[in-house]
DNA sequence: TTCCTTATTGATAATAGTTATCAATAAAAT
DNA sequence: ATTTTATTGATAACTATTATCAATAAGGAA
């Protein structure tokens, strides 16, 4: 009976999935907001835990302590622009050696978060 | 004039560059505070500001929004243990190809932050 | 050294992102 | 339709970090 299927977790893994822009959890709810009025913040912050749990959005953590939240779970890294401010999908050229890791280190890796930092496209 | 050189600033550094620990900023408060008595817990947070503003210390982002702080400046990765919760210094194989990504997304790149999710040597 | 300017300190209040609480609601099994 | 209980929405609480400000001390000038 757990993990019940409810519209609003419905709409904020929809609403995630449907943006580029990596929105905050705030950010995500107030564009929520707009289409349901009775959506209360803390469903919206519930419900992305819940989803990043269960591995159906990444999750990119930035220096001020806010974490940006990603609809996309294919596997790419990001650029956070030092002009802008923006967090920015990267097209990645090659993946890293997870093996070679493993064995130098003696250790099991599950996920990898890369995040560059830099100028993007736009401000440059 | 600006940028004194306290010896509040000096502790911190030093305490940090001695420690392999990754210490959250409170937890080098704690440590300090044993050493000095009167240093006060903005003083440490305020010092490890302006010490990552300088690019004399790294600051790795953790998924419960608290920083976590590295007196080592040299380039290396992060392995963060999903049994201990330990943040453990990654020794790396191959270095990323900086410029094929910053031609194929057309960007600059200044910094990167790598951090891996798994299991550590100690919890395998 | 002594004086002077002002950046920094230490204590504390304020801020802000996130989580916990809890009565009301609604999902889904019976 | 009824029952159970996970989830919601509103709000309070929590916590890492930053801002405030009088007191202090770093570092330059005399």
């Amino acid at each position: 009976m757990k993990n019940r299927n409810t519209i609003q977790k419905q709409v904020v893994l929809q609403y995630l999935v449907n943006t580029n822009t990596h929105p905050t959890a705030l950010e995500l709810y107030k564009m929520i907001k707009k289409d349901y009025p009775n959506i209360g913040q803390a469903t919206v912050y519930r419900n992305l835990k819940i989803l990043e749990e269960q591995n159906l959005i990444n999750v990119i953590l930035t220096k001020n302590n806010i974490k940006r939240y990603d609809g996309n779970i294919m596997y790419h890294t990001h650029l956070i622009c030092k002009s802008c401010g923006r967090l920015i999908d990267i097209e990645d050229c090659e993946n890293l050696n997870f093996k070679a890791l493993e064995d130098r280190n003696q250790i099991k890796i599950t996920d990898v978060k890369i995040v560059y930092e830099g100028i993007c496209n736009e401000c440059k």
